[in-house]
DNA sequence: ACGGGTTAGTATACCGCTTTACTAAGATGA
DNA sequence: TCATCTTAGTAAAGCGGTATACTAACCCGT
């Protein structure tokens, strides 16, 4: 186990400068063949490798972007890394992974990194209100940040975002399809852009229907199982009984099928529902949950595409939005107590 | 926009060496009130931080670990990840996320990059045989790499694995305690050590119950949800009529669920199902499904300890196995076809 | 008044690669 | 035969820290 060789070592052997190995490995010399074969030759013997310490300082970029995300264990977010490392890989990129916790002094911390030049750029997603603008403060307008799936308002860089509204839209659309009047909606953080939207959608699309203002009863929550729950409890409460529920996302709607299940509550035959990002194996599920689906992969690639571009430097900052679709399974069903619904629609007689 | 300011600019602010500075900020010196001011508003004026090429390049270590897995879409993996992260993060180490797919080329792809210390250490997961030995021969005996979950024979590195034996016989008995004497093993890969493992403790678990060798029948997969469609065919078609079934992986379990519920096969009513790994919400499923739970957090966090020990050089090389845990659900209950069964012991009356 | 110890630092040689600007030698052309 | 061009490289200055070894100044005790 012998100190490993060294440029120098190589040129050495090879008979020339280091300089020569150095611009032979980065393409930029035109050798004749002979010396090239005495430079592989070399390279091969020692099983040279170019310490990467010492190309990044020397050219002041690591190749390396940083993805900063909440929790890792999430599958939304394991989604969005896998898709993110693809699309670094492919770009000969390294990925570091970093968990805040959705905590603002450790997304500060990490946001630092950029300054120490550990990382080249940042992916940032972020779970949380940003009340006194120190994040947007330290997001500044620096081209090498990306936000995805949630905004930091008062900041000038490129973002990625799903198309929310329309999200809560196909949701509520899905809903009303099948006959129901009286909806439940599960919400996101109203300090959350994505959760806002979400609903601004849900209730657009009731209004578009035809449906009274009050057809939409509504609680907000924070995205987890634990809301889901309560979210259960509020809507059986509920003195206009909603026969359908739109979840904020699969942990809500755990929660919620939780609750269900212990009162002895049918899905769909008397509750229907719909959940949103689709990232928990839903298909699975019995009955197998509606979801509307965001494309996480997308997320990433798309991320890890605009953080490249900023680092070529020109690139405008954007905010692109992206489609979303809903994924139609069997917890959407026609109100049983269908006084007042419309006769559900059979495609098939 | 102007460029960061340097170790130098610091030192000359401050009006001392940048050496000073260099060793005030790594604790090595001790220097008088007034000094140390002076240093700390020149860092303040400047908003100075080190540049981590610089000294990486120095130091001769990034203070970086790789985390190498298959996939990381997979919540076992990302599960994994989420740990490793954690404790990294709580030493002051970053983890760069690689996937290689189960490729070859890809592993030693990543490997290589010890070698460029591009990274300190690599924290390792593999899933495919070592068939002609190269990965065997890439991870050498580096005492920077710590091999997780399944192993790569023929390599004296330290390694974190869990008790698959141990699991194996966990599920076998929760079976046999249910009554049940006919057993079906839809398995993993017989090349990779977890899945021999897992089967052996299943057998012997089954032998030490006075169970009949032919009392279990198997076929060995790939821990994919096809290969629990495949064994959920091949169980209903047995002449045998197994009365549970033992899945590989959440995965497998997946695909048996499935199909029982495709052909109307009531769970835990007609067949008795215990699952491995249990990283997708099986509390939340239709029957609650009953598994064997490895600690994959303990296992990302020993890995970590692993590689820090080897780090700091001197640990020598240790195989470690993580206790494992039945988390009974509702997924098993006596056979309905009782006639070979013990009567199922009722706790409660 | 002098040797010795402490305090408060400094000088300098790396770490290993990249890159810009330059050159020596041989080939080409007039 | 001399000027010019091409070929085949090279020398050396960074990149921005860290660490080792050393020194200058002051204080103390005798």
């Amino acid at each position: 186990m012998r100190a490993p060789a060294k440029l120098k070592d190589v040129a050495a052997r090879a008979g020339v400068s280091p300089a020569a190995v150095s611009r032979f490995l980065n393409g930029s010399i035109s050798l004749p063949a002979a010396t090239i074969e005495r430079i592989e030759a070399a390279i091969a013997f020692f099983d040279y490798r170019p310490n990467a310490h010492a190309r990044r300082l020397s050219l002041g970029r690591s190749d390396t972007i940083a993805l900063v995300v909440p929790e890792i264990g999430n599958p939304f977010f394991a989604e969005l890394a896998a898709a993110a490392e693809r699309a670094a890989a492919a770009e000969g990129l390294g990925i570091m992974l970093f968990a805040t916790e959705n905590r603002l002094e450790r997304e500060l911390e990490y946001l630092s990194r950029l300054g120490r030049s550990d990382v080249d750029a940042l992916l940032f997603v972020t779970n949380h209100a940003d009340e006194d603008g120190r994040l947007a403060a330290a997001i500044g307008h620096a081209a090498q940040v990306v936000l995805l799936d949630e905004d930091v308002p008062g900041t000038g860089v490129s973002k990625v975002f799903a198309d929310n509204v329309e999200g809560g839209r196909l949701a509520a659309r899905a809903l009303i399809e099948a006959g129901h009047r009286r909806l439940f909606l599960a919400g996101g953080p109203p300090a959350l852009m994505s959760a806002r939207e979400r609903a601004e959608g849900f209730r657009a699309a009731a209004r578009e229907a035809g449906l009274p203002e009050d057809s939409v009863e509504a609680l907000a929550g924070d995205y987890t199982v634990a809301q889901g729950r309560r979210a259960a409890e509020a809507m059986l409460a509920s003195p206009v009984g909603p026969t359908a529920v739109f979840a904020a996302s699969d942990q809500t709607m755990l929660g919620l099928l939780e609750v269900f299940r212990a009162r002895g509550i049918a899905v769909p035959d008397e509750v229907s529902i719909v959940t949103f990002d689709d990232v928990v194996p839903l298909a699975f599920f019995d009955p197998a949950i509606s979801a509307i689906r965001q494309s996480i992969g997308e997320m990433g690639r798309i991320g890890v595409q605009r953080v490249i571009a900023g680092m070529k430097g020109g690139a405008a900052a954007e905010v692109i939005r992206l489609p979303i679709e809903f994924v139609p399974r069997a917890s959407v069903a026609a109100p049983r107590d269908s006084t007042q619904a419309k006769k559900p629609t059979r495609r098939r007689p």
